[in-house]
RNA sequence: GCGGGCGUAAUUCAGUGGUAGAAUGCCAGCUUCCCAAGCUGGACGUCGGCGGUUCGAAUCCGCUCGCCCGCUCCA
């Protein structure tokens, strides 16, 4: 699996080169790492696939609007996002093994006796004291769920106050039972970690009864408390002591502004598209006559300094992205987020991502984003692993109120129907004909929910370039087809969704002589002049120029021949069944456009 | 960021100190009435870059850049 995977990757990339899909940027100077270019047939491929986005998100609803929003902003804006602060990865490295760690993703747990080092006991006081959450009761380990949130655990076995045994996570759930038979305390219950989790960033505990009744505690730390701990014990090598401090790494990448750089000139490039569609919330619904629920949709060019750009163009340092942020009353947000993630799901399978390869995985609570209240990765089984195409987040009313408390600007809506619906309540013979009163009632109404309200806003926020990358993959095809003699030979074809193909008709002369190419030459420029990513090709073997197509992923070819001469219709293969079909020359152009919607 | 592998024509690769190679592709022409491997001819390489060793480096050494794999990472 994994070597037919690197041999598939490799075949993609070879051919995305030779073809004129995808170049490295920079490629005469050595390259640079994290930057790719789309040539003549990528760049189609690539704008294809964000007109069909624009034109299903925007222009087919009546829900929906454009943005396109400057890539530099006020760093204001990134401060308010959290960006600054927050897109920071606090990274911590092992002077024994080289292993390098996400800070606040590291655990540390520690099973004690009650009786056991007097540190613990400081630790439990000062939590104690501190009215930090403190967890008793069911332990479950799902080291699956572990493992796929990406954290590493260090189990540390301490008994009093010196350590008996270690183990990974993966060991985990053998090492308690293991260690709880050894220790006679009997069945452990189940620890529920994603419970765990949402209290180990800083300190909690869970309490174990032995059959003999003897107490014992399970602590988890986050790295913050464990860091005092001695021994802290690398989770990869084990060895006691090798953590150094944590490191940032911001992924923000930055600019200066003005002919002088100091501090005030400092800028950053845009690491999502989604803050410029928050800063203009206010001037769309102010210029556009739009009410809730509506949403706001940008393709734009993003920046992040990733630490480690790979696969291909999976992960680049600059890319593209098809954000929607869809703004719509609290009560509201539930529906509207199952909505916009099928939608989203879905439109991946028309446009020909197998299902089988696509899926949707909800976040589990814990795994969630402080702002988010849930979230759907939309992935795709690459040929070198899963991964995500695009997120569809609950943001809740965070961006808003961010931006709101950030710029001292009003960031609520109105809701005037609601409003209109409802004033006939607050009108003075309501209030015994005290018309002071009733205004005061009225205002304070109009002024709260259900009317006025900061909106939610739901974020499907998609790769373009995932995408691309996605469908050049899924298109990806060996299989055979037969010669001249009818023998099969192999043939490499993209099989890309007509809507998506960079070109969608190829036209031939069956022979470049008899009159064959004038024709053929004429139904390409219509093709043209209608508007269609059309080739024409004389050159050579009519069955060499199928192939050549079949490369480049198109899906008809039209050829002239000797028929053509006699009645004007052409035949017009397909691409995947290699079936031809006879049809009046005027009318190619039609049929092709039927057929990419 | 660590470890491993690799970098030679557009692509895939051969070439282990002595004149830069093959196949495919590409171009021109011929042939060809329908699916690449028929014929003839042709173009194409600062051997990733820089430095060192050597009479001489694609080849050995150092550094560097890039790609791939594993770990790590992916608010």
């Amino acid at each position: 699996m994994a070597e037919n995977s690197n041999e598939l990757m490799d075949k993609l990339t070879a051919l995305c080169k030779r073809r004129g899909f995808i170049f490295q940027s920079s490629e005469i100077y050595g390259g640079i790492n994290g930057f790719w270019d789309y040539g003549p047939l990528g760049v189609e491929l690539k704008r294809n696939i964000k007109d069909a986005w624009w034109t299903d998100i925007v222009r087919k609803r009546d829900d929906m609007v454009g943005l396109d929003c400057s890539i530099i902003m006020n760093p204001k804006v990134w401060e308010a996002s959290g960006h600054v602060s927050g897109f920071a990865d606090p990274m911590v490295d092992c002077k024994q093994c080289k292993g390098r760690f996400r800070a606040d993703k590291l655990y540390f747990f520690y099973l004690q006796t009650p009786e056991s080092s007097a540190k613990i006991k400081e630790l439990r006081q000062k939590v104690a004291s501190s009215n930090l959450p403190v967890l008793e009761g069911e332990i479950s380990v799902q080291v699956d769920h572990i493992m796929r949130g990406g954290v590493s655990l260090s189990w540390t076995i301490e008994a009093d106050a010196s350590i008996e045994k270690l183990s990974m996570a993966g060991d985990m759930i053998q090492t308690i039972q293991s260690i709880a038979k050894e220790k006679n305390v009997g069945d452990l219950k189940k620890i529920n970690l994603s419970e765990l989790r949402n209290y180990s960033s800083d300190y909690s505990e869970i309490t174990i009864e032995g059959k003999s009744g003897k107490i014992y505690v399970i602590t988890v730390m986050g790295y913050k408390r464990a860091k005092d701990m001695n021994p802290l014990v690398c989770p990869k090598c084990l060895a006691q002591n090798s953590l150094t401090e944590p490191r940032q790494f911001n992924l923000m990448l930055e600019t200066s502004l003005g002919a002088l750089q100091d501090s005030s000139s400092k800028a950053y490039l845009r690491p999502e598209t989604a803050q410029g569609i928050f800063c203009n919330f206010k001037n769309v619904l102010d210029t556009q006559r739009i009410k809730l629920p509506f949403g706001i949709a940008q393709v734009g060019k993003s920046f992040r300094n990733e630490i480690n750009p790979r696969n291909y163009t999976f992960r680049s340092r600059e890319f593209e992205q098809m954000e929607i942020e869809f703004f719509c009353h609290p009560s509201e947000a539930d529906k509207w987020y199952e909505y916009w993630r099928d939608v989203r799901y879905n439109w991946y399978i028309t446009h020909g991502l197998r299902s089988s390869k696509l899926r949707l995985r909800n976040h589990e609570k814990d795994e969630l984003a402080h702002y988010a209240r849930a979230c759907a990765d939309i992935e795709y089984e690459f040929p070198f692993g899963i991964s995500e195409l695009e997120g569809v987040a609950n943001r809740t009313d965070f961006d808003l109120s961010q931006h709101a408390k950030f710029s001292g600007k009003d960031m609520s809506y109105f809701d005037d129907e609601a409003w209109e619906a409802e004033k006939d309540k607050y009108t003075p013979d309501k209030f015994g004909g005290d018309a002071k009163l009733a205004k005061e009632a009225a205002d304070k109404a109009k002024n709260a929910m259900p009317f006025r309200f900061t909106p939610f806003v739901i974020e499907p926020s998609g790769g373009v370039d995932r995408a691309t990358l996605a469908f050049l993959c899924e298109a990806y095809c060996e299989d055979t087809a037969p010669d001249e003699n009818g023998k099969p030979q192999a043939r490499t074809v993209m099989k890309f969704h007509p809507r998506l193909a960079p070109i969608k008709l190829a036209v031939f002369p069956l022979v470049k002589k008899e009159g064959m190419p004038e024709i053929a030459r004429k139904i390409y420029d219509d093709a043209k002049a209608a508007g269609l990513a059309a080739f024409y090709d004389e050159k050579g073997a009519v069955g060499r120029r199928y192939r050549r197509q079949d490369e480049a992923g198109t899906p008809f070819c039209v050829t002239v021949d000797g028929q053509t001469i006699q009645d004007q219709t052409v035949t017009i293969r397909d691409r995947d069944s290699l079936k031809q079909e006879r049809i009046p020359a005027g009318q190619v152009v039609e049929f092709v456009k039927k057929r990419i919607g």
